[in-house]
RNA sequence: GCGGAUGUGGUGAAAUUGGUAGACACGCUAGACUUAGGAUCUAGUGCCGCGAGGUGUGUGGGUUCGAGUCCCUCCAUCCGCACCA
């Protein structure tokens, strides 16, 4: 009987679905194990090959880890707010939650479209998730929980004492008692207060103060504004200074709106990377991102002298305080060599610092003024792609040299930025390149400050020099020399030893409809928190999904009847941006339909962290990280027992397509129409295989010569016309393309360009067999470029057992590829070839041997168990594919029909072919459905022991050829019988062999 | 510029600890068979050479009895970050 691979996968979905053959049990004596994959946007366009790819490699994982006795969570969900859905909104009117619902479910969408639906995709796969326990970002039950953690966030504080969240509470009460003065926490605030000025405080003030110490808080910020998307983007969301969704452009704008206070966390975000295992790539690109220096803040004072400070003359009150304050100020700078003070020549101030306004004399204040609104006009990218071009000003002012003296004059430019640090560098040509350069550009003083380094052809930056001409600092190594620096500077009291970094605190708000709404409402323009008990804030209804007329975002247009709970004046117009969601999912898994709490404590004490994560690695300094900060905060708080959500990250590599392509070729020529010029297309077109000027002197290229000649007689022109050959690719739809031979009649009858090419004559340049060959190139998969390939038409055509092979087979699973289905049919005949071992009958028995097993038999499986075993350990799918093919070659060869072994192999196969090996497994007189919980075969080194080995024998490292000999031999009598061997004399070439190296087992080596 | 990764036949790739380079599969060549099936079976297939043999893992060097694997140099491609003080 043959294998109806259509038949066995419908029954054996059927099978596992009605029985719930995956369900994860919470309460389990089994050691648990949690595989989990990043869970999908459902977009209309449904999956690709590509998405399933990370899928299929958790789904063999989580059954391998079944069959090993482990209690596994294997859950799936959907990441369901979001743009798209929004967007296709605007332009419908369809509300989001009916379009994502068709998405996830299936059916036809508002223009008639079908739509095969998520759910129904990835089912076909025969993955084994346990979808009693899905999750909907979307859905109201879900995000209760992320407005609940919102709300934990708002009502905690850093203590960076105790180095963890603690509640607000304690903060308020030490208010109460000390004022500000002594806390140590990760703030904004900028000014001190006592205990009773802090009781003199108004509500509204308090607030104030608050929201300068909660994690989650509300500030004027400068965010990435994108026009186009009517919203904010937080850092990660912003690439290349365009929106990373839609490559809008971005501006910077400031902007009353949610943020969370990530910084606090940046330490335990560095350290945390130490305790888990991901790619260096990812631990790199977060690292990065986090983007810690050590170092130390130095104030320099501003020397007003009365002779060179621009605002005697000036009339602005705002100057005249300063003057009234008796005109003293500080910048500050922070630096990370602080050895290298000595070698300050001059000072630089981003043009947006506050200070620059005040220290510009008269004398420079026009030209500053000019810098700085040059600088304002520049965008962040165009001021990013701007390196090479060195721009500055002098400002006219001095400042005072903290160690020197000296005064050193202070500029402005724009490659200090006013966002790191403090907004302002102390300059060091000699040891910073940016500074040698700016300096050598204006013709300001270089110090060299280090022993014995050339430094008049740019900066030295290494940190091994010795430093000289510093005062205390002479003769010390540059890092020694930082240490006694911090000191000296700290001791002085004019700075201190301090760590900066990159990582900005993440904007949390969005003016969206699509997502979560706020768990706040406003009195007097004072946020406050909606109560535990009116949770979820459900989304209330709107006329339109747009922002207002005056710009506030969708929300703003409910009524106040449309909201489920409504307080204060107002409630929170702006809605959670997509990472919310996303950022403690994996822990609702746990216990999806708990409407009590986000998950219990038992719960999440018995499944602990992500064992397993496979996704992209796209989500590398958004999700991954977000995600990582929540779990430590709820770590904080006592509600999750690990501060670490994935233990293990694989990221699978991007499933490329390949596009097709035809190529159009035709004359062009201008003629005058009115005094008008026009140009007009010859009416013959061509088209080619490929590029025809890569083979000009083909006959086909003979026939565009001929043509252009026919041409010229034609229109009959007059004068110099060059007459061009355009070569126009164009993408042709994959499904008429079956490796690269382009199917012609269905082309001719489908394709679009008989607009192009209407009353027009074609010719097609064929091949010499006659068929019309594609170029291609490979790029990513998506429907614009006509190269999708879904995995539907392949379950149809192979089954869901061969495809999963497939990919699996096409290579390492981190590693990009581009997609082939030329492959598959070696995958899908391993699968037959299985299948044939098992010699089914008409009547669908199979007629299996009760013997013992072969010798050889028992060493095939063995030696398969071993290395898919080892393979499977090191997530190396796609030898395990190969092992099995070996394996299946060698039985067929040794006609191997024996019930014992094939019984271990149907269990081996199962996790990559598992409705074949259920099938098989119930021939095979096994109950249904026990398979996914049998015993993965044991292996037994004994059955691999043979008694001779054929050592390969090895002239000078160069193998000679083999000889067979008893595995028990020592060296010394391995390296006795090669000497004897006939062919060593022929190798030797009358040399006496130095030295004979044995490795037992292995090799033998003639050193002559 | 910095960081990460990759480079092996016509193609996808394998070689886990330094030990027979190219497993497995696609493709191709020749043949067999037939219930004409995206079948099956046999033989071959890195390159050069009729052959013996030579040569071969991006380049050049090194360590070693032995290097795709370790070290150094350079080249190419991809990804990430990028005036971060």
């Amino acid at each position: 009987m043959d294998y109806n691979f259509q038949d066995i996968e419908k029954k054996w979905r059927a099978f596992w679905a009605e029985n719930k053959t995956f369900r994860a049990e919470d309460n389990s004596t089994k050691p648990k194990f949690y595989v989990l994959d990043m869970f999908p946007y459902p977009s209309g366009a449904g999956l690709h090959v590509g998405h399933p790819l990370g899928y299929i490699a958790s789904d063999i994982y989580a059954r391998y880890k079944r069959l090993q006795g482990f209690n596994v969570l294997h859950p799936m969900g959907y990441d369901s707010f979001g743009l798209p859905a929004e967007q296709y909104a605007i332009q419908t009117g369809q509300h989001p939650a009916v379009t994502t619902k068709t998405n996830i479910e299936g059916g036809v969408d508002n223009q008639g479209n079908k739509i095969a639906g998520y759910r129904n995709q990835l089912d076909i796969m025969g993955f084994s998730f346990d979808w009693d326990r899905e999750v909907r970002t979307s859905s109201p039950d879900y995000y209760k929980w992320t407005q609940w953690i919102f709300k934990q966030l708002y009502n905690s504080y850093y203590d960076t004492t105790a180095d963890k969240a603690q509640s607000i509470d304690v903060l308020i009460a030490e208010f109460s008692t000390n004022g500000n003065t002594k806390v140590n926490a990760t703030n904004d605030c900028d000014i001190t207060f006592s205990a009773e000025e802090w009781k003199a405080f108004s509500e509204k003030r308090k607030e104030e103060i608050l929201q300068m110490y909660r994690l989650t808080f509300l500030a004027d910020s400068w965010v990435n504004w994108c026009p186009a998307l009517g919203t904010v983007l937080a850092n990660d969301e912003v690439v290349n200074g365009v929106s990373e969704r839609g490559g809008h452009p971005v501006e910077q704008k400031l902007m009353r709106q949610w943020s969370m206070r990530i910084k606090a966390y940046a330490e335990r975000l560095l350290t945390g990377l130490d305790t888990i295992d991901w790619t260096d790539s990812i631990k790199d690109q977060q690292r990065n991102w986090i983007g810690k220096s050590v170092g130390c803040s130095v104030r320099f004072e501003v020397a007003f002298d009365s002779a060179s400070v621009a605002f005697d003359s000036a009339q602005s009150t705002n100057e005249m305080k300063v003057s009234e304050r008796s005109r003293r100020a500080e910048i500050e700078v922070f630096t990370t060599r602080p050895d290298t003070i000595y070698g300050v020549s001059f000072m630089v101030l981003a043009p947006e610092h506050p200070l620059v306004d005040e220290i510009t004399t008269a004398e420079f204040a026009a030209g500053v003024a000019e810098y700085k609104k040059q600088a304002s006009l520049k965008s962040e990218r165009d001021r990013q792609a701007d390196v090479k071009n060195i721009t500055g000003q002098n400002t006219g002012a001095f400042a005072i040299h903290p160690f020197t003296g000296e005064k050193v004059q202070i500029w402005i430019g724009d490659y200090v930025l006013a966002s790191y640090g403090t907004g302002a560098v102390m300059a060091v040509p000699c040891g910073d390149q940016r500074d040698w350069e700016f300096a050598t550009h204006f013709g300001i003083e270089i110090i060299n400050i280090f022993e014995g380094k050339d430094i008049s052809e740019g900066a030295y930056t290494e940190k091994d020099a010795v430093i000289a001409n510093s005062d205390f600092l002479n003769g010390l190594p540059a890092p020694k020399a930082i240490k006694l620096a911090i000191y000296e500077i700290e001791k002085r009291g004019i700075g201190k030893g301090k760590t900066q970094y990159r990582l900005r605190d993440a904007v949390f708000s969005r003016q969206r409809y699509w997502g979560e709404p706020f768990p706040v409402y406003y009195k007097d323009e004072t946020p406050y928190l909606v109560d535990d008990k009116h949770l979820p804030i459900t989304l209330p209804e709107v006329d339109k999904y747009l922002p207002t007329e005056d710009g506030e975002p969708p929300l703003a247009r409910a009524e106040k009847s449309a909201w489920n709970h409504f307080e204060g004046d107002r409630m929170e117009y702006n809605t959670m941006p997509g990472w919310a969601g996303s950022s403690w999912y994996f822990l609702r898994y746990m216990d999806p339909k708990n409407d009590n709490e986000f998950v219990a404590k038992e719960k999440v004490d018995y499944w602990q962290n992500v064992d397993l994560y496979i996704g992209g690695s796209e989500h590398a300094t958004g999700h991954l990280l977000y995600a990582r900060f929540w779990t430590k905060f709820l770590y904080d708080l006592g509600y999750v027992p690990f501060d670490e959500p994935f233990k293990k990250l694989i990221n699978q590599g991007m499933i490329l397509g390949r596009s097709s392509f035809v190529y159009m070729v035709y004359i062009t020529y201008t003629v005058e129409v009115d005094s008008e010029v026009k140009e007009v297309v010859d009416d013959k077109i061509f088209f080619f295989s490929r590029n025809p000027y890569l083979e000009e002197n083909s006959e086909d290229f003979q026939k565009l010569i001929e043509r252009r000649e026919q041409v010229r007689k034609n229109i009959n022109f007059e004068g110099y016309q060059s007459l061009p050959i355009t070569h126009l690719p164009m993408r042709v739809d994959i499904s008429l393309v079956d490796n690269d031979v382009l199917n012609l009649d269905l082309f001719k009858k489908t394709y679009k360009y008989k607009e192009l090419t209407k009353n027009k004559e074609v010719e097609f340049i064929l091949e010499e067999d006659g068929t019309y060959i594609c170029g291609h190139e490979v790029e990513k998969m998506s429907k614009s470029k006509y190269n999708v390939q879904t995995p539907d038409e392949l379950v149809e055509k192979f089954g869901a057992d061969t495809l999963r092979m497939y990919e699996m087979f096409l290579g390492p699973l981190e590693q990009a590829k581009p997609w082939d289905t030329k492959g598959i049919n070696g995958v899908h005949n391993f699968l037959r070839k299985f299948w044939r071992l098992f010699n089914i009958d008409e009547s669908g028995n199979a007629q299996l041997s009760n013997d013992a097993p072969s010798k050889e038999a028992l060493k095939t499986l063995h030696k398969t168990i071993k290395k898919v075993g080892d393979d499977l350990d090191r997530f190396s799918f796609n030898t395990g594919v190969s092992n099995f093919m070996i394996c299946a070659n060698e039985l067929t060869d040794q006609k191997c029909n024996n019930k014992q072994i094939l019984e271990e192999l149907v269990v081996l196969l199962s996790p990559y072919a598992p409705h074949v090996c259920e099938e098989l497994w119930v021939k095979l007189g096994n109950e249904a459905g026990t398979l996914s919980y049998a015993k993965f075969p044991e292996f037994n080194e004994a059955h691999l022991v043979e008694a001779n080995i054929a050592y390969p024998v090895s002239f000078n490292g160069k193998m000679r050829f083999k000889i067979e000999l008893p595995t028990a031999l020592t060296p010394k009598e391995v390296e006795a019988e090669v000497l004897a061997f006939d062919q060593t004399q022929k190798y030797l070439e009358g040399n006496t062999p130095k030295k004979v190296i044995v490795v037992p087992g292995k090799i033998v080596n003639v050193v002559m």
